[in-house]
DNA sequence: ACTGTGCGTATCATATATGATACGGGAGGG
DNA sequence: CCCTCCCGTATCATATATGATACGCACAGT
């Protein structure tokens, strides 16, 4: 049974490490991506119920596959 | 590179796969998982960019794990 | 022919994700 | 002490996912 708040938040939580781990910046990355730095910054801290189309372009942003942040 | 649009598409075919070869229906499933049945047809024709929360409440309708459906 | 059921779809209202902007604080360099 | 980044957060506007309802169609059973 998924708790979809547990699953956002694990979301955000792998988002988070991935940019931490490759030494990018919210900035840069919500650059990247084409998204609001305030809004990545409420998608890191678990504060938003985020769409495929988000996720997807976060992805492309880290370079990434979805796999890595949805598991 | 992901491409949003098709993985929508992609969510949305194995979601509908994934219901049909349980032999349920769209209403049964909505009922489940307390989404309109009129949002569940739409999803699964993959004309909506639907959320995490709506993606884990229809898995757990479908009884698999998020990994089934996001890959 | 009639009825019931499942599905797709259209429309409108509502809830909410996201865009846009602004403010404050911490860290580091001059 | 100033700047300059980077980050978190708050607020408001806008776009859109979802809820709610309604209609038409296909199909099966009677």
């Amino acid at each position: 049974m998924i708790n979809y708040q547990t699953e956002i938040r694990h979301i955000a939580a792998r988002m988070k490490k991935i940019r931490t781990g490759k030494g990018l910046s919210v900035q840069e990355v919500a650059y990247r991506c084409d998204i609001e730095r305030s809004n990545l910054s409420r998608i890191e801290a678990g504060r938003t119920n985020l769409t495929i189309k988000t996720i997807c372009l976060i992805c492309n942003a880290l370079n990434v596959p979805l796999s890595e942040v949805v598991k």
